[in-house]
DNA sequence: ACAGAGATTAACT
DNA sequence: GTTAATCTCTGTA
């Protein structure tokens, strides 16, 4: 079952991150499928939120799907090199969208293994923001998808956490984000090998 | 028109 | 621990 436009489009970006974990992300890419439970996501609140890229309502060709309906798709280029991927979140014109970091892998393992270059699948293969991107296949073509297509979506599972299984903190990599820097707007699973391990 | 920084990763030393 | 990879946007001219 797809997670409903319904689900994206509420006013709580917090609630709605903490709700992302232990659902399945899937890619339909290339005719193969691939999918994996997030374990870790990373809540961006523009317009007040410094750390986002449409902070302060600003509008470029990149952030223009941030302005859209919940439940579309934001894939950015960081760096030059990793796409990340974003699930645009609340309705039109409210910038809000979630960053998902971390999953673990569940279907088409052989399939990630090779767009991760790597001989044999291991915790290293999906986790991080850019390395679950490349094993999914995504890039920047896929930004601004509607996630109630069959190119890339959400499912609801039967996985429900506990809240003393979730682990909240300070997002990562964004500390010139002043105030906003050190928000607990981070949601990961605690002690699961699949989740990012910044320095 | 050009320089600098960034929601990162992997391959070095 | 350090560094290179090198796209997009911003500030300065």
């Amino acid at each position: 079952m797809k997670l409903t436009r319904e689900f994206y489009e509420r006013d709580d970006v917090l609630t709605i991150a903490r709700e992302l974990l232990g659902k399945c992300l899937f890619t339909k890419l290339d005719d193969k499928v691939t999918a994996g439970i997030i374990v870790e996501t990373e809540a961006y609140a523009a317009p007040l939120d410094k750390a986002s890229h449409a902070y302060n309502n600003k509008r470029t060709s990149r952030t223009e799907i941030f302005f859209g309906r919940g439940g579309f798709s934001y894939v950015y280029l960081c760096y030059g090199i990793h796409h990340l991927f974003n699930v645009v979140t609340n309705k039109t014109d409210i910038p809000h969208a979630i960053l998902i970091r971390a999953i673990e892998p569940v279907e088409g393992l052989s399939t990630m293994a090779i767009r991760r270059q790597k001989s044999q699948t291991n915790y290293s293969l999906t986790s991080g923001p850019g390395a679950l991107s490349m094993a999914l296949g995504i890039n920047k073509r896929h930004n601004g998808i509607d996630l109630q297509e069959n190119k890339i979506w959400l499912e609801d599972t039967s996985i429900r956490y506990a809240n003393c299984q979730i682990q909240k903190g300070p997002r990562v990599g964004i500390a010139y984000a002043e105030e906003w820097a050190d928000k607990p707007y981070r949601f990961k699973i605690k002690d699961n090998p699949w989740t990012s391990k910044p320095k």
